[in-house]
DNA sequence: GCCTTCATGTAAGAAGTTACATGATTTC
DNA sequence: GAAATCATGTAACTTCTTACATGAAGGC
């Protein structure tokens, strides 16, 4: 997606909660936001330069042990009127999710294929394991019912959830009828 | 998505089912594939190029009316190969399905944000739209119940319906939350 | 005749990936 | 002292988008 840099807004939304390096940037896409975004720390270093050139962003410098120095960032006031515009703006596409299994499958005209049911097991398996995953971080970032404290983190991951238990289903649903 | 070249195969793919110009790959795009990837013809034309040159598919001309020439793109044995290879190949990345509205609501920290139920019918809008979309699209295509020609293209769709169905679910006990 | 669709390209630039490169700090 | 992690950058390259550009054929 060469487009609109949603990832100038990520970095945005990120720094809006707290001060961040370009490292804490960088392992947030292992973690919360890596469920539905991808970034190297090649494409989030050049970009904090070119936000900060722009003013929606500041950094201060912390030093750690004897010589290492941090670039903690922050937003500006210009940075949350810009991530705001940004939130308020309708979101009229859906993009297509590019899915290199269902791009396969797609090519895959028999039931008698030999690589159909090879193929299915082994993406059944890394749903499924997607899917532990996802419910280990549900109930370590919101233990007790209500999702009191970050609304939009917690309809994230319910949606993501809902999104694998759905696509190991629909998996398990071919198995089964391929294997018969 | 800087990578593997994925559009490659695809155009692969769909050459190994029938001869087409360049135009009709790109149109490939709007319906069948369009559920699940995305491309321009500026991206089309100078790959078909490539494919040619590394001797995966060649071409033939045919006279349109009195003037225009069509290029007919076929495939090879040695671009059959290539497309078999990959589809042999694990597939064994779950990428990150990049959602700019799933991005947003990341960023909605409270209930409270008047942001959020405009968004939130906004979106059911457009994947009910979608839905309804696919629903035509499978009843069109697939019209008698046993999905007899083409198994991977039926569960690619019945994957979309699926997805569709649970996103607009989801959405709408968002939006009963939230609005009560 | 006019408008839509068919048909094929190129150019400029942004976004994203992979690899190269370096050094400090912490943990064991 | 060694290994893992923290921390920041650049370079080369591919992919992808947006815009520019042209012209033929078909339908009304």
């Amino acid at each position: 997606m060469a487009q609109r840099n949603q990832l100038k807004y990520i970095i945005l939304g990120l720094l809006s909660e707290k001060k961040l390096t370009g490292y804490d940037i960088t392992k947030a896409f292992d973690s919360d936001i890596g469920e539905f975004w991808s970034a190297n720390h090649s494409q989030i270093y050049p970009l904090l330069k070119r936000l900060e050139d722009d003013a929606l962003i500041t950094h201060e410098l912390e030093l750690v042990g004897e010589k290492l120095e941090k670039k903690l960032y922050s937003i500006t006031s210009a940075g949350k009127t810009v991530l705001r515009e940004w939130l308020s703006e309708p979101t009229p596409e859906i993009s297509a999710t590019k899915d290199e299994f269902i791009l396969k499958l797609y090519f895959i005209h028999s039931a008698d294929d030999p690589l159909l049911l090879p193929m299915l097991t082994e993406q059944h398996q890394l749903h499924q394991a997607k899917l532990t995953h996802l419910k280990n971080q549900m109930s370590r970032k919101f233990p007790d019912e209500t999702s009191q404290n970050n609304l939009g983190h917690f309809l994230i991951l319910q949606h993501a959830i809902q999104r694998e238990t759905r696509y190991t289903a629909w998996l398990q649903d071919i198995i089964d009828k391929v294997s018969r």
